[in-house]
DNA sequence: AATGAATGAGCTTTCATTCAT
DNA sequence: GATGAATGAAAGCTCATTCAT
């Protein structure tokens, strides 16, 4: 088959069927800015296609439907997410530095990304996409879980802490670290996150009780 | 059954219009179900017909909307969340047995209930309908917390906690209270709810963190 | 059958099944207050229970649809306006005199009544219900023209006048004795109609200009 | 048929959204069917969509309601009238020729056209598109008179009419031009319009009187 | 006879998806 | 490959009519 002149014009044949990874980040970032402003069931495709600036076609030759393109958003915010929980935890001379490093970059995570529109949305169709929000919800969040859970364990190896149930602990700690201000934040009860200041009170704050019941008694050791 | 010739002469209407309360709990008890099933914008109005076993005009005679309908209903799953929460706290001999009770039915109103689904619901159309979540949200997770930093209060006054900030002292109890349970019951990480002696456990560890932390320290009141 | 208290408080049984002149007027009334208002479509059952202040089923009682309903209301219209076309060009000293009470008050009609809204709303659902239109349209305003085409006929008779064509020369004079006036009124070109005055003025104009052509010419009688 | 490369890289589509002519014109051609069958309520939109040929959507792209259809519609029947209402009166030899023409064609319009059923679907929504229907009243119609009006006025000033009132000259000779036939068309009085012959005769008749009374006189201007 | 709550067909309108160009 | 006009199922909602009381 010939190459028409459309297909010059396009420049197409770089890639094969829905390929173009720029393309296809253009829609993504059409479809982000679209779903997050109005939620899953209010976002029309063709929002989409005016915000991404690409026709309707094009979307469907990228993604088979309204809910591929969004299971497909959901994985590029889950992957960037999770590339980013990697960089914590990396070195740090003591448990409290190493928690206290955490619960911040936690903190700032859950508070500043656009976890919380994401989680929204997601949780307003997990009964119909139990699937898609399986796979983010088991993953991302769940990950940041048993990072904790494995540096409390080693600590809890190295005599630092004195953890029974580390399971338990890594949930506490992480509850604490942002002590309802996640739920206040996604509940909408407060429209911005907290300042740094702030952040850093309740870290600390969580930080010292979870210390205070956590760290191994002097007179437990000395007995 | 008798009826009075002035009730027969009002006509044979018991009710004002649409004000059937039968009939209107009969329409919410559907419409839970469905939008429990499929969330907001997945529920269709014909859905509820079908499973409230009333035509789609009585609907209406009730509730003006989709949106009008949904909010009642929501209202409703509030009133019912309060008018629990009320009877917590009542009395307890100690801060610590008070904060138990607070804490065990805290966490069996939030995964009991049909707290968790309505909450996502919420979640998935906060941006549409900010005021009825806002309704929602500032008023029954409010009130637990406020109720709870009364009684941190009270109990600082009398000498039996050692507490600077009642509001984040309580939102880290109410966080500890569930420590991740929430969070994974919202996400449906578990389908069900932890198991009574499971919820024990959590509640008892997280008090202990806390009244190790606020409680008055001996050397301090001996100073 | 036994009487039941409700027949006795609603003094049921004076008349037979929707026979009770009172209510039907009644309720005629404020159907006639919704369609002029509203437009038949736009009018809708319920607008009418409310103005005529009765209950649905009462309204089925004494008609049986809404298409019945308007079509009494149509008739009723018809009937009233029949009966004051009777009382015109009873008896006059000369045609001409005639001829100008006829025009007044044919302008008048038009103008004052309801006859507009009336005939502005039968016109829009003319292809609907061709059969009340037509009983309302081929009686009143053409029992109007019959009566006045007698009256030229008449006078043509006595000399008074030197008509051949009496069916044309009537419907000229009618639309001449308003004058674009009621096609002002009907096309909402004017809210209001003219006040007295311009009306003598315009019927006087249009009835010197009939008898100026249809008065027997001097020189023709003589000849 | 040949198509250029800018063409081609324009993508397929011809026309912006909702603006090939061809299809709207073909919705529109539906649309005058239905409505001038069933009036602008008891027409519907898959009546609609059913006599154009197209689907729903398609007619939703040209068309953002129904009452924006049901507007388009009137706009093109008064846009055809308008611009065959143009042509008269551009030149005659005398003033009664030019006023023959006049009262021929106008007779010809309202009578031949899709004016009458129009003009009944209008009167119909009347209270609820007042703008609509003044756009409509208060331009063809209108301009009709103003036309002759102008007319009339030059023929005073040349001499040729002896008439003082030319804004009710213009009325009485518009009436006349139709003397009843107007009405009878509208109230469907008789179902198709008269024939060229008597259209003909009733103009003539109403001619020679308006000439009777607004020619000049002899007597009066040999004074 | 009178009531008005209940019915459900049918309305206008939206939008995910397809396909000729 | 890209386009966007066209589709038509299905949505939320209304209202003429019925019927148990």
């Amino acid at each position: 088959m010939e190459m028409t002149t459309a297909q010059i014009c396009a420049g197409a044949g770089r890639f094969a069927a829905g390929a173009d990874p720029v393309k296809r980040g253009q829609i993504l970032d059409g479809a982000k800015r679209v779903f997050m402003k109005l939620g899953y069931d209010a976002a029309s495709m063709n929002d989409v296609t005016r915000e991404a600036g690409v026709s309707k076609g094009t979307i469907y030759v990228y993604f088979q439907s309204k809910e591929d393109l969004f299971g497909a958003l959901v994985e590029r915010e889950k992957s960037e997410f999770d590339a980013a929980i990697q960089q914590i935890l990396s070195e740090s001379k003591t448990v409290e530095e190493g928690l206290r490093r955490y619960a911040l970059a936690h903190a700032h995570f859950i508070l500043d990304t656009e976890m919380i529109p994401t989680i929204r949305i997601l949780l307003g169709v997990l009964d119909r996409m139990p699937t898609l929000c399986q796979r983010f919800f088991a993953s991302s969040p769940t990950n940041i879980k048993l990072l904790l859970q494995d540096y409390i364990a080693a600590a809890h190896e190295k005599g630092e802490l004195s953890v029974e149930d580390t399971d338990l602990a890594a949930r506490q700690f992480i509850d604490m670290s942002t002590a309802g201000y996640f739920k206040k934040r996604l509940f909408n009860d407060i429209p911005v996150r907290p300042d740094d200041k702030e952040i850093e009170r309740v870290v600390e704050s969580g930080l010292r009780m979870f210390m205070t019941f956590y760290a191994p008694r002097k007179d437990e050791t000395s007995a």
